[in-house]
DNA sequence: CCAATTTAGTTGGACTACCTAGTAATTGCC
DNA sequence: GGCAATTACTAGGTAGTCCAACTAAATTGG
């Protein structure tokens, strides 16, 4: 990544690039992609700065803290496929090195022959307890947005995230027909 | 990518697990943190699947379009990086792929003999024409985000970028000092 | 002017994610 | 009951990202 501030601000200057060609109406949506995208750049690379000292990358951290606040600190692959939004294939990979390291264990499925159970070590739970703490005081509680604005950006990408069918939602109240 | 969607919202369900755990000032910023990995997934997904008929991924796709809207369409190797935001070597990558595929040619840099020119083909930029029309038809234009909310959206990244050193302040006045 | 430093780019290695294709086990339907 | 379709997971390959280390060229400082 490169490290040096640039002169300018790139996203403004692809917007008047975009107007410059005559893409009025594609070009609010391009600026909202590309700062997404390099939104999401800038925040994973200060996750993978904190969580390097643990020897985890932000994949491996959001599988042992998916299990540690699981019941009994198992979950199926399928179901942490499932609940990460990740690719069967990657957990796969992932779920490999963490078990090289001790992390977390594969274990036969009580009922389903089929399916693999990983569980947490106890390692494995240690390892994200601290870093978990270091997140949260040196990442998600010092980002630098303020309060009001963070809850309208959460909000906004919520309804976005329905909207794309990312989930539903539960059936809290009475259902409206 | 897991398809189906989920029955609630993961990340109101992690936001809940934070604040269980007393974390409370952490769990706004863990909430954002993880909304924006989650949209950028998304609207990335959207971006690759409309850019897949032209053969293009979206790294691909932006070298395209830099060097489309640089003069000469051609750039040092260096330039390219500063202004994507990548590390030298994925430009390396990058351009590799698209040399092969006739999109860009390496030049040599008419004054300085360690620095390479990446210029974009008549075939290159024939691609990156396209595939913008079709990116800005199928996922610019239509992403689904009120125009207020995106408008917000943007200028809340964009005030965080700056303040993440991501670019400073162009001088459009006189320089103070 | 020449040595030391900086800059530009590539190579090799590690990690993550995806896709395709395969095996094994389970479920569903006649 | 038994065969077909589905589900769970793994293997192999491709793409993209990063880092560390390296070569070559340019710049800087004494």
């Amino acid at each position: 990544m490169a490290r040096a501030p640039l002169p300018m601000d790139p996203i403004a200057e692809a917007r008047r690039q975009w107007l410059a060609h005559g893409w009025a109406d594609a070009a609010d949506g391009m600026t909202a992609v590309t700062s997404l995208i390099r939104a999401q750049q800038i925040v994973l690379a200060r996750v993978e700065t904190a969580l390097k000292p643990f020897g985890l990358s932000f994949a491996r951290y959001e599988l042992l803290q998916l299990l540690n606040f699981s019941h009994d600190r198992a979950l199926p692959m399928a179901s942490a496929s499932a609940r990460l939004q990740v690719h069967p294939t990657s957990v796969t990979n992932v779920v490999d090195r963490l078990e090289q390291d001790g992390l977390v264990r594969r274990t036969a499925h009580p009922t389903d022959r089929r399916a693999t159970l990983v569980l947490l070590t106890d390692d494995g739970a240690a390892r994200v307890g601290r870093a978990t703490a270091t997140l949260n005081r040196d990442v998600f509680a010092a980002l630098g947005i303020p309060p009001a604005q963070l809850r309208d950006l959460v909000q906004t990408i919520a309804r976005f995230r329905r909207e794309a069918g990312d989930f539903v939602d539960p059936p809290e109240l009475p259902e409206p027909l």
